[in-house]
DNA sequence: AATAGTTGTGTAATAATAACACAAAGGAGA
DNA sequence: TCTCCTTTGTGTTATTATTACACAACTATT
């Protein structure tokens, strides 16, 4: 039997330009970038701590999984320390500004992390990818006007490969509405249809993966 | 910042007489069942926690994953205990004599159990489904001679639903050769043949499931 | 006006799934 | 041994889903 501490981190995810990005921190004066995390109090669940750390960030999040718990006996050099990771989805335009320093990184370019927070964070990606297979939690990344050229590279980001653009768009064109507008930021050809997620019939997976 | 316990739970399951079933244990004198569990120590991690759980019943897992961290406040009345639990899929005859009183549950008829262990077995049974839509994982629980009514049983189970036996059988036969025997335990009806994996091709899910 | 870059669109071939009924093998009991 | 009951084994067709594939439309840039 042993008294250890409890470290809880968060993998904050959304969509930004194009990509799958994660927010990380940096303390001032380090060299390596850290994820958002808290000691566990003694009157808190995990959950609980976890959605302490969403309210430093003013965010609320619609989902939050846990992914794994990391123990290796050395993780910590000085004391005994476990560390449960979970990860949430965001919109980007949840972020505010803030009185610390953040970045949304590439979640194919990360960055040097403190201790094992890059092995933490390894973990999360595959737990997005199996979410975001899900409908309704890519929704959250997509609350409004999105095009079709948008929803099609997540999924070719998760899946780890090209989808023909007439085969997507038929599967998905059921599932969506035109909005009647059209994508104004400039994407140097024709620009996009907007749309938004029809409400009902989105529990399900569009592609049938290994887990 | 807390000093806490970590206790270790492990959730054994097999498929006994045609039903998926759990491994639980009584303490003598006691009117309650309860899950097999270990508190960790200062030179283990989880997983090796775990593993030494399996080590007491003789068993050499091909699989144990972690469900579920559980770390309500108020878990433990007498001091603050947050519970990893696990789970672990066999072959039924990998269990041996021991000298303590288990036995198998169905996972659909569990019976009344020590403090919170019924809510962790919840969490676990819908781990082990998603576990066992992949085949390599099925096939620990089917090493040798099974017949494909069995192996139906099993995804009926999974899926909730039944299952044509004809469309079942096109789907399964390319995966699995006979062995030429037949089901000498007595079904009431035609004896079934017996039939084993083909070795290779089995990292899949022949059903596309919500996760 | 020409060019480069991106979005939008339909059809045909192939593969997967779903629905469906009857014969064969063995055990139990008359 | 004959009949009845239970369970296993088998094929075809209709429907649905998936894949593969090429060109025109719209905008910005030069």
């Amino acid at each position: 039997m042993i008294e250890c501490q409890i470290e809880v981190f968060l993998n904050i995810f959304t969509m930004d330009n194009d990509r799958l990005k994660i927010l990380l921190l940096k303390k001032e004066g380090s060299s390596t970038w850290r994820l958002p995390s808290r000691l566990l109090k003694i009157d808190e669940s995990l959950e609980s701590s976890a959605t302490k750390i969403c309210n430093k960030f003013k965010l609320n999040p619609e989902i939050l999984r846990e992914c794994h718990t990391f123990s290796s006996v050395n993780r910590n050099k000085e004391r005994r320390t476990i560390a449960v990771s979970y990860m949430t989805i965001i919109n980007k335009y949840s972020l505010k500004y803030y009185d610390f320093e953040y970045e949304l990184f590439d979640i194919n370019q990360i960055p040097k992390m403190a201790f094992d927070h890059g092995d933490i964070i390894s973990n999360a990606v595959s737990c997005l990818k199996k979410e975001l297979l899900n409908l309704n939690n890519l929704k959250i990344i997509f609350p409004a006007d999105f095009t079709l050229p948008e929803l099609q590279k997540v999924y070719e980001e998760v899946l780890e490969e090209e989808i023909d653009r007439r085969n997507f768009r038929k599967k998905f064109l059921p599932l969506v509405v035109e909005t009647g507008e059209k994508n104004e930021v400039a994407s140097g050809g024709r620009p996009a249809k907007l749309y938004r997620f029809l409400d009902k019939d989105l529990e399900r997976n569009l592609f049938n993966v290994i887990k």
